[in-house]
DNA sequence: ACGGATACGAAG
DNA sequence: TTCGTATCCGTT
């Protein structure tokens, strides 16, 4: 009898495809294959294998099964999942589970070696080189450095026979991790939390946790103690480590190897190909125990995955926002049940739907309390800047300023946060009162001092800033309207001419290396006045850092996004907590015009249960997440009244029943972008008033028909919530 | 009438 | 995704 292979092949097809299995072949599933699709040969996995043919429909025979590692059932059946969470095809997913399965493997490097033969001609450079190659092989550009001669010597050498190529493989086995090892020195309550996850870690089933700790609770030396044990309970378990930003895996990375001896398996969209191959295939074959990734590490090929921690989980860049659309964070949960592994999700802020799930119990719920060691929480002060305003054109407050300059005396450091990049977030005309935006986009241009251009942050658009204004031509009549990271720095240069003055952003650190250095000259205290973006404001630790200054703690609250308030106190509760680590204490200045406002409250007392309260009450009355759910639908299209004919008709289509509201259509925020028109509405549904929609062959996007007069547009859900 | 650009549907 | 085909458009 002959069998009938499922296909999935990592292409936006609406279903796995069905070939026949060649005589012999013995194909199982997960199996990598190679199969004829229309006029070529692409790579898809195996998803099930039946009795049978195609009948009166003669299918197309697999060409080859690939001699690659077999995805686990577990990956095959997340893959799948994912697919229908997401209301996407199953390739989208899929593809993302090949990534690191087609890169290129590493290949051998070239090296030089001695070969023991003189050099006929002695000189003390070429000695030099013979020296340095005595330490072991190789590359011949480092052989020069090493040795501080050109690499012509080298090469003399070479042709002569003194040293001789080799190829080098390099060492693809991962470390073990040294289960030996004993962990950080843990507080009481540190310790009672490590216990209950080890345990649940080392359970081997599915369970989810919550731990809640203050910044500077040391939750990070909780959950590896957990991880300890996830990976003392059996000897193939793996643990993954999810972060919400490539930036931070490094300090992560960091930790696991002191603690374990061994350096994980690193994965995010920095990590070179060859790289990427090394840690697919180590997951597959179960030799890299522990992975330190972003959030496109849940789709690794784990054969035995026992503990999933999402740390940082409240973090927004967990969504995933563009192609395969998903919350990494539910994911995780996702795959840890099929798994039947442990999940802990780590925030000093967890997200609402994060504490509801823990209030209602179905999230175990870990809360640390204290600081670790003798550290305390920073001071939080408000500064009304209705009473005491900065001078026309500054942004630093009176008071902010006295406390920088005490701070500066004691020789301890200040951050400036500002979650804005660039010198100015407007320019305009002072003239005729034009305001500078991109070509066909509804967005202001940026003014950036350091690179001298005005820069569109949506669609990366740039153009040098123009001596004239470019409406009515009147020169010199530009002006830089509100502040940026840029201006603050020059601001605070201006008022401590004597102090060290650096900015974080990600205009100025444009790779990982660079950011470590800054981070480190930070925390040896090289640096004084640091004005950062929020990509300073997470996960570090800089010791001698004693003043937190909030420039706009008004910033995020403006707009009406649902979760506005919670973002904002979760941003700023993580800014304010970088002050006063260790031993000395911590201060930190809000600037706000609206003191009175509850997420300015809450911060100012630090009572985040209170807050927490209050919005939950809030959203459980509007039913908004975590109590209902809510959908953003947006289209995009280049004429107006298509695009808004089209999406009434979108909107008119949700059910017409109790427990479901559809709001719009009305312009989506951005209303015009790259000379499209952008329209939104939003869906607001009870929990359980209607089911998960999915995604049905021939559709495009939310359901529009292939074919029936449509204009061409692009739809897609662009956030979801639970 | 023709070629190039572009849009769309099929692929097992 | 990639390919082949139909169609549109401006030029010859």
């Amino acid at each position: 009898m002959s069998r009938i292979a499922s296909v999935l092949i990592p292409m936006p097809l609406p279903e796995a495809f069905d070939y026949e299995e060649p005589e012999g072949m013995a194909l199982g599933l997960g199996d990598q294959v190679a199969v004829p699709l229309g006029p070529r040969l692409i790579r898809g996995v195996v998803t099930a294998l039946r009795d049978g043919t195609g009948g009166n429909r003669p299918l197309k025979a697999v060409a080859e099964r690939l001699d690659e590692p077999v995805l686990p059932p577990g990956t095959v059946e997340f893959v799948q999942w994912a697919a229908r969470y997401a209301v996407d095809v199953p390739g989208a997913p899929l593809a993302i589970a090949l990534r690191g399965a087609r890169a290129p493997r590493p290949k051998p490097t070239r090296v030089l070696a001695a070969t023991g033969r003189a050099p006929a001609r002695a000189t003390p450079a070429r000695a030099k080189v013979l020296e340095a190659a005595a330490a072991g092989p190789r590359s011949g550009a480092d052989l020069a450095r090493a040795a501080g001669v050109s690499p012509g010597v080298v090469k003399g050498l070479v042709d002569e026979g003194c040293l001789a190529e080799q190829l080098v493989t390099p060492d693809i086995r991962f470390e073990v991790p040294d289960l030996g090892r004993r962990g950080a020195t843990l507080s009481a309550s540190q310790a009672a939390a490590a216990t209950a996850l080890s345990e649940m870690a080392a359970g081997g089933r599915f369970e989810v946790a919550l731990l809640d700790g203050v910044t500077g609770s040391g939750k990070t030396e909780v959950y590896l103690e957990a991880a300890a044990a996830a990976l003392a309970s059996d000897p193939q378990a793996q643990v993954l480590i999810l972060l919400p930003e490539i930036a931070l895996t490094q300090a992560v990375i960091a930790r696991v190897t002191q603690r374990f001896g061994a350096r994980p398996g690193e994965w995010h969209s920095d990590v070179t190909p060859p790289a990427r191959r090394r840690v697919w295939e180590a997951v597959a074959s179960g030799d890299c125990r522990i992975v330190v990734g972003a959030r496109s590490a849940l789709f690794l090929p784990f054969r035995k995955l026992s503990l999933i921690v999402v740390d940082e989980e409240h973090d927004g860049s967990f969504k995933q926002e563009d192609g395969f659309i998903y919350q990494g964070r539910d994911l995780a949960v996702a795959r840890g049940k099929i798994e039947g592994a442990a999940v802990i999700l780590a925030s000093a802020t967890p997200s609402l739907e994060s504490l509801r799930n823990a209030e209602v119990g179905r999230y175990r719920w870990l809360r640390l309390s204290a600081r670790h060691g003798a550290a305390r929480l920073p001071d939080i002060e408000l500064i009304d800047l209705r009473e005491t305003p900065p001078e026309t054109g500054r942004w630093l407050s009176p008071p902010l300023v006295a406390a920088m300059r005490e701070t500066f005396a004691r020789g301890e450091q200040t951050l400036l946060f500002l979650n804005r990049r660039g010198y100015a977030p407007l320019v305009l005309c002072k003239a005729c009162g034009e305001r500078m935006t991109a070509p066909d986009t509804d967005s202001w241009l940026v003014e950036h001092r350091y690179s001298g251009r005005l820069v569109c942050h949506l669609t990366g658009f740039s153009m040098p800033k123009p001596a004239a204004c470019p409406h009515c031509g009147a020169k010199d009549s530009l002006v830089s309207i509100g502040p940026g990271v840029e201006r603050v720095e020059e601001e605070a240069r201006h008022l401590f001419p004597e102090a060290r003055v650096a900015v974080f952003s990600s205009d100025t650190i444009f790779d990982a290396r660079e950011a470590r250095r800054l981070v480190e000259s930070m925390a040896e205290g090289e640096i004084d006045i640091l004005v950062a973006t929020q990509a300073a404001a997470k996960g570090h630790n800089f010791p001698k850092l004693t003043l937190v200054g909030v420039v706009d703690a008004d910033l995020g609250l403006r707009g009406g996004d649902l979760r506005a308030a919670e973002r904002t106190y979760q941003l700023l509760a993580q800014a304010t907590g970088r002050a006063g680590r260790k031993d000395r204490p911590g201060r930190a200045l809000l600037q706000t015009y609206a003191p009175e406002h509850a997420v300015m409250q809450a911060l100012k007392a630090q009572d985040r249960d209170a807050f927490v309260e209050a919005e939950m009450a809030e959203r459980e009355l509007a039913g908004l997440p975590p109590f209902g759910r809510l959908a953003a639908v947006i289209a995009s299209g280049p004429d107006a009244g298509q695009l808004e004919a089209f999406m009434q008709t979108m909107a008119q289509a949700a059910p017409n029943t109790p427990g479901v509201e559809v709001y719009g259509p009305a312009d989506a925020p951005l209303g015009l972008v790259r000379g499209r028109r952008r329209k939104r509405f939003l869906v607001r549904a009870d929990r359980g008033s209607i089911s998960q929609p999915t995604w049905r062959p021939g559709a495009r996007g939310c359901g529009h028909p292939g074919r029936s007069g449509w204009p061409s547009t692009s739809t897609r859900t662009a956030s979801c919530s639970a």
